[in-house]
DNA sequence: AAGTGGTCTAGACCACGTA
DNA sequence: ACGTGGTCTAGACCACTTG
């Protein structure tokens, strides 16, 4: 592992640790317990009162316990059922409204369209998590996992300055024991630290950066084509040129410092991505390609 | 035109025509002024406050106008600063929030992450406004443009029964002179119609629906690759077999009843697209592509 | 005219981050 | 210990849809 920074899988040694990084504060968060885990979205135990309500109202609407006219009750009418405010019941609804899985409309009840469109925050990050919620299963093999220095490019996509030191981990990835991605992946150093310290052969590193406390907080993922180069040729085992489904993933903690930046390219016909826009809000951007 | 309906262009016959479909009931409002506009995205003058407000602070950030240390004042301050509760200040920066323009985070001030990121909803669902707000010149080549009856596969896309009429249009589009898209469109009849009768030249079709009155209320956007077909051969100018960059449109209204179903197929190097996701809630899915 | 979701307010308490 | 954003409540009015 890198040359400073603590344990991560057993006793750690910090109870935290940050470092900065041209200015801004690097948030990084060394938990003592191993399990205790970092802040996935629990819609369970300890989720807030509205978030338990969102489930169970999905629940609800899954079992088709409210009727079959397909519009959800009113407001104050779950308000008064769950016994909570009508501000908790529109909290929750919009977690639902968000997922696409109920509309709304003003002067009517509203609609429900289905169930369960859009996956966690966790899963669009992580390739092993996507995979397991598909119920496939998934591979890695890590072709390397190295420290050194950051070119230009590299420096700006992290924020950091050309020459400053950044984990490069280069992986093939599996569903089954198909390859279907190359992963290209780098982070800053104190998180590589955390990635260089799993076993070469463990499978999802974001899972183990966010169980170690690391706080993922925003992603933004480019998707495009690009022609297979000679690694991805030789790692992939495609033809030279052909086109491979491109996603440039980007992950931010809470201050908005970069923990990832990673170019996965899938073979064709592997995966498609799916993004749901409400007019009220959406997070779609379609640009065009530098020419 | 089609069989029944009114006029859209000109002074519109029906102040509101309903049609069912198995069942639900198509949302489609003919407005009798020419210029009246849908409902577009107004974060102006008819906005209501925590637009306004959204505007107003989004702007107050690309000016540097709350300092430059890269954070935001309390909401409390902020409340009072513009006069309005501190429930419409949260409104107000939810949309910033989601647009990623600011993080949050529970303890600490919200940061400033930067400006503009994603386009509006009307700009994702249209070719034109995308090209036009990018300031490329759009471009349309109508090849067809018919009424027939929908197959079993269409009939499901737009919920309709397999027979039903639906309006076909095939459009090759441009950024000034180039073609980079085939777009293949079906519309339900009501909706087609409207289509129909617009000029046969005419660029934005989504455009001028909205103007007639659809309300569009939902999009779900898939993109994936796909091979160059003998018709994207002939019309884009690709050899057979390239992998195109294809995005899947679908619209709803807001009672969830299709309004368009869109195979849009861009060449290599002319588009890409981006997903803004926070943890709080995530838009983009990830699949499996179909074996 | 009645019902519904959208907006706005005022106040309270809590969980978390920072000093 | 303090300030911050997150949650929750209770009530009000408005804009819109529907019968």
């Amino acid at each position: 592992m890198g040359a400073r920074g603590g344990t991560v899988g057993g006793q750690s040694v910090e109870k935290r640790s940050s470092a900065r990084q041209r200015g801004t504060t690097v948030y990084l968060v060394w938990m003592v317990s191993e399990t205790a885990g970092g802040n996935g979205k629990r819609s369970g135990a300890g989720a807030v009162r509205y978030q338990k309500l969102a489930a169970e109202m999905r629940r609800a609407i899954e079992a088709g316990k409210f009727g079959n006219d397909g519009r959800l009750p009113s407001e104050e009418s779950l308000a008064e059922q769950y016994g909570v405010s009508r501000g908790t019941v529109r909290n929750a609804l919009a977690q639902l409204r968000a997922n696409g899985l109920v509309t709304s409309r003003r002067g009517t009840r509203r609609v429900i369209l289905g169930t369960a469109r859009t996956q966690s925050f966790h899963e669009l990050l992580s390739f092993t998590s996507w995979a397991r919620s598909l119920g496939e299963e998934p591979g890695a093999r890590t072709i390397h996992a190295r420290v050194r220095a950051a070119t230009a490019v590299e420096g700006e996509r992290l924020q950091l300055d050309p020459g400053d030191d950044i984990t490069d981990v280069l992986r093939l990835r599996f569903l089954g024991r198909v390859p279907v991605m190359l992963e290209r992946t780098i982070y800053p150093l104190q998180v590589g630290e955390a990635v260089e310290a799993l076993a070469p052969d463990s499978l999802s590193h974001t899972g183990a950066l966010d169980a170690s406390g690391v706080v993922f907080a925003d992603s933004e993922h480019t998707i495009d084509i690009v022609a297979a180069d000679a690694t991805d040729v030789r790692l992939l085992g495609c033809a030279e040129g052909t086109g491979l489904l491109r996603e440039v993933r980007r992950a931010t903690d809470p201050t908005g410092a970069p923990l990832l930046w990673s170019d996965d390219r899938f073979l064709p016909g592997t995966v498609s991505f799916t993004v749901h826009n409400s007019a009220a809000v959406s997070s779609l951007a379609r640009r065009r390609a530098p020419r």
